[in-house]
DNA sequence: GCTTCACTCTGCCCCTGGGGCACGGTGTTC
DNA sequence: GAACACCGTGCCCCAGGGGCAGAGTGAAGC
């Protein structure tokens, strides 16, 4: 008798149970200890553990759902409760993970685009100018934002200063910028700062911070409405970057994006976001 | 002035360099220490590490390459080199995580259906029944594959087989199968045993063994040319192995697949297969 | 001068999901 | 009684960092 038989009817040792369920004796003996999948009993004498045919459907739904790499975790909360339950959680859990592919691949265009012409032929060519920009007062939020949050939180955030800003009496006094602090990418958060120019006087208020953006030179290009989505976007900020850095220029502050109007009144081709960067005023 | 523009001209801190290229002061470190990204100087005093501007585009790309989930042993590999060559590696490495990802959905396709109504519905009311199978002499390989190398690995086998046989002068008595002797996976690898049963004395040769299967039952299912492939086959072991739970029979050897002709041979909606489940001879 | 502050260094433990090995127990069979 | 196949626990290892502790370093303010 193999020793995979000689437990009673219905009992599989740890190996044999690995073998119907495509899990290693490592993973059982973690998944034991994590509660995941606990054997139907433990010998006390000599401490094997005895697994029930029955828990073979768990382990095997365990199995396929790690072949997805699914995290332990999240297979742990998958799988309880009903069928029709586990496989709302599946659908919703896959769907996320499409989510993120369609961001990786779109990263991956992205860098192709710039590994075939450092961003200049498919950006397009386009004049990348420098100008002053005068001291100006803004009202501003600064927040952190992931790359999902990003528009809502600028949204947002203009829509909370512009509000304050009118209950003041205040004027806008041009159209509003945002500035990246961090990186903002599909994976981390990065410091956003929501800028609205205005002239009167206002107190700050809440997250609402009055200060002056000093006086600067900034390199700068103009893209469109259709050209505003990301990663394609990055395209930009790296013509800017390349122009700035070809010109023996050095950053002085962070990128930003200048909003030329509402971009629900644009259409497609039109000049909807000047890319930014800050730069010291001569070449030295 | 601020640290990161005390240092010369052209050369960043850490912390400065990081925030340019998204990268973390802990993963710089790292990519210093496995010497990916080493910094252009260290001061010998403080210890300070100090970056170039022109290290940027480097550390840029490896931080796009990252946010892929690029392995950093893999970054190393792709960014050397020129431009076409480092595109022409990102291509084929995201091309392999594209096959990656086709596999991930099939198995989530699978884990659908196999929720949705436990795999009897959607793969079709099907018979599953019991024979007896006699002591047959064998020419067998054994190997170990894995998902992509399966059906060249098969193909591979029977005709070594074959081909030993014809030469030796037996007569193949039948059609040939396979016996899975562990799970076979996109991720993992399995042994698999070709088997093709003879008449007449045969020497065994390099991998090929000469061996008696032992008369057995099995229970099993016939499977149509166009309902082979993965993950969808997978649904016809689960026909056959609830089958067996459900009759209150215990599995006495590993599941194995008995090919009925020749694949090139066969129409789609054709029976191409038998899905067999070794098990004991009565119900106790 | 002294303090404060921001910044940096190294080193250590933590995470996930195991793989691999050592050392020891166990139970069957020859 | 020995050999062999199992099983147990415990330890160290991997990527790719995060987080924290303790110490050094440099500039700016008083």
């Amino acid at each position: 008798m193999t020793p995979s038989q000689r437990t009673g009817r219905g009992e599989l040792t740890i190996s044999e149970f690995g073998r119907r369920s495509g899990l290693s004796h490592k993973a059982l003996r973690l998944y034991d200890l994590s509660g995941l999948l606990a054997p139907a009993s433990v010998d006390p004498v000599s401490g094997y553990r005895l697994y029930d045919v029955s828990q073979l459907e768990r382990a095997n739904r365990i199995s396929v759902l790690r072949q997805l790499d699914m995290p332990l975790a999240t297979v742990a909360e998958t799988l309880a409760g009903t069928d029709e339950e586990v496989l709302a959680r599946l659908n919703h859990w896959w769907a996320a993970q499409e989510a993120t592919n369609a961001a990786r691949k779109a990263t991956v265009d992205y860098l192709r685009d710039r590994l075939t012409q450092s961003g200049e032929d498919t950006f397009g060519p386009r004049p990348v100018t420098i100008r002053d920009v005068p001291e100006t007062k803004i009202a501003a939020i600064r927040r952190e934002a992931d790359q999902a949050s990003l528009l809502g939180v600028i949204m947002g955030c203009t829509r909370e200063i512009r509000d304050h800003l009118a209950a003041a009496g205040a004027e806008r006094t041009g159209e509003s910028w945002v500035i990246y602090h961090g990186f903002v990418t599909p994976e981390s958060e990065g410091a956003v700062e929501v800028c609205v120019p205005f002239s009167g006087s206002v107190d700050p208020a809440g997250p609402i911070v009055i200060r002056i953006e000093p006086a600067h030179a900034e390199a700068f290009c103009t893209i469109t409405k259709d050209e505003c989505f990301y990663p394609h976007i990055l395209l930009a900020y790296d013509l800017v970057g390349d122009w700035v850095r070809r010109s023996g220029l050095s950053n002085t502050g962070s990128v930003r994006e200048i909003y030329l109007a509402d971009f629900q009144d644009l259409a497609a081709h039109e000049p909807a976001v000047h890319i930014a960067q800050p730069v010291e005023r001569k070449p030295r």
